[in-house]
DNA sequence: TCAGTTTGTGAGTAATTGCCCATGAGCGAA
DNA sequence: TTCGCTCATGGGCAATTACTCACAAACTGA
């Protein structure tokens, strides 16, 4: 307990020590000597206040070349929501950028006041983007995921996405008790015909807004690195022309769902109707290209949040 | 027009910049590599983007000892409202901090879907709050000034809150076109009996929130040094028990409006009712300790921005 | 209680950043 | 055209910040 309690003074202190540095804009000595503490001591604060994310940035200009992208990709792929970021080209991050985007976009929908039913998915993209999220307190929304957050070896919670939320934002969450993958169609059916799936099942078609990461295939792909698809059979699912992923769901070149055995064993929630729902799409980088372009041209999302060089190359093509 | 046209570029490069060493993370020096120039133009374009407020930090994080501070007040006083924002000791500005924190509150206003009536009083504080504001559209609200905006002499505009707004944020707007103070009370009925004016009175009966400074007495308090009053006048006025005064409405030690003829050459716009309206006022500083104190204590605010050591003292008074 | 581990601290040092200055390009007026 | 003005540029240097290391305090689990 005196640990915890510490811990969050500390945590107190490093606000203090942010605020002071980023918005009063002292020296780190000023704020040293006005804390009595050490000038290193200030300097691990300001670190841990950026570290522990309490320090907001947010730039707000819209830089001429992201909006030019922007509308060029709307009238491309008739896209409700585009948010294109600058590039950085030294960095190998996947998601840099598009995380702080698809956070500020995330709380663009949570402030509204009527009550709305926001849909997630999940993967590497989505996590980064929820850690980037501030507490809130929406008690008149409701949150669901729409894909299982069962490891493959059936223990612990995989990219933890919905529960990660839970600590950010208070609502109400839905999760799926499920594997992304099951083992057969009739596991499957089994496993959806519980009631606590059944309710979120319908919160799914009810959903007014949702946000996915985009998988791609290979032997290095998420499904793969996480234990639900063996190499070979990843193979053989590309040999039939998979080209990505959306929540489990596998589509080819054209966006379409694969008509094959596998789409039989997704346990996941079907995508929300692109009539009603605004399916918002995170990726970015060379090795998402194929799996955006196709998850577009198919209309599987509606609207997509990348940054500038993925852009281009969407609209080249 | 080319000049114009390179500015805006140039803005452009200051965001991209800001973007790459705020969000991104880089340093300057990989930032300058990254866009072809050297290293000491990055640094200005880093800080040009600061300079013009195109970097926007914010802090997440709540410090216990404000939050605290914060329920005191909010009980001691009634107050629908309270925000506490840490105190800088070394800083002697009397608007860092809460002109930050009201430009969040004043934002968060703006971005309710309904449509509002915002009013804003005038004064260094709230002008240093509205430069903090971000660019936005809402056609939907409506924002007008509780005070004239006309100087002392008739000619500039006296600091222009509801015109500078309006730059950052579209929306309709209601600004009086009349002086803080007027030579007489006939002269006040006279321009009030204008149907523009009028109207804007109307308006102001109907606000949803208001946000005004505090404004100290003394022979160097605002209405002073802008003209609007002479030593004399103001040193007279001070032995009558005036304390403070709020969009020019001159109050005691106990917040009620002076009975003298003062207030009847006050051309400012009713100061909307505690029932209905929520209004915010923006004070810190130990010149403003007494004119806010009172106004808390008789209730012509129900809502407060203010800091750690200036809410110390109200609390302790 | 005690060894092992984690966590915070201060010192020193390398890296990064902020600022001043001299220079030169661009532009409008004479 | 030329002068004068403004403003962006790059160099250099001082100030500021980030990182590494060694050590001490607190905590953990026998």
């Amino acid at each position: 307990m005196a640990k915890r309690t510490e811990t969050v003074g500390r945590l107190d202190d490093a606000a203090r020590a942010g605020w002071l540095y980023y918005v009063a804009g002292r020296t780190q000595d000023e704020i040293a000597s006005a804390m009595g503490i050490s000038r290193q001591s200030a300097q691990r604060l300001v670190s841990l206040a950026v570290a522990e994310r309490l320090i907001k940035v947010r730039l707000d200009h819209p830089i001429a070349e992201c909006l030019e992208l922007g509308e060029a990709m709307r009238s491309k792929f008739g896209l409700t929501h585009v948010d294109i970021v600058p590039s950085d080209p030294g960095s190998s991050s996947t998601t840099i950028g598009i995380a702080e985007a698809g956070a500020a976009e995330i709380e663009r929908w949570l402030k509204k006041a009527d009550p709305i039913v926001l849909a997630v998915g999940t993967g590497r993209t989505l996590k980064a983007a929820i850690d980037q999220l501030p507490a809130m307190e929406c008690p008149q929304h409701r949150i669901m995921s729409l894909t299982g957050n069962i490891g493959p070896d059936g223990s612990a919670a995989y990219y933890n996405v919905i529960f990660s939320m839970a600590d950010a934002v208070k609502a109400r969450h839905y999760p799926m008790p499920l594997p992304v993958l099951v083992s057969s169609s009739e596991e499957r059916d089994l496993l959806h015909r519980q009631s606590l799936v059944q309710s979120t099942l319908k919160l799914g078609r009810e959903a007014d807004v949702a946000f996915v990461g985009i998988g791609e295939l290979g032997v290095d792909a998420p499904l793969c690195l996480d234990g639900f698809l063996d190499p070979d059979e990843m193979m053989r699912l590309m040999e039939e022309g998979a080209t990505g992923e959306i929540c489990g769901w596998m589509y080819d070149g054209d966006g379409r769902l694969l008509e094959g055995s596998i789409n039989e064993r997704v346990a996941s929630v079907p995508l929300p109707s692109r009539e009603t729902t605004t399916v918002i799409g995170l990726a970015k980088g060379k090795r998402k290209y194929a799996a955006l372009l196709a998850a577009l041209r198919g209309h599987m999302i509606n609207g997509v949040i990348t940054d500038e060089a993925t852009a281009r190359y969407l609209l080249a093509a």
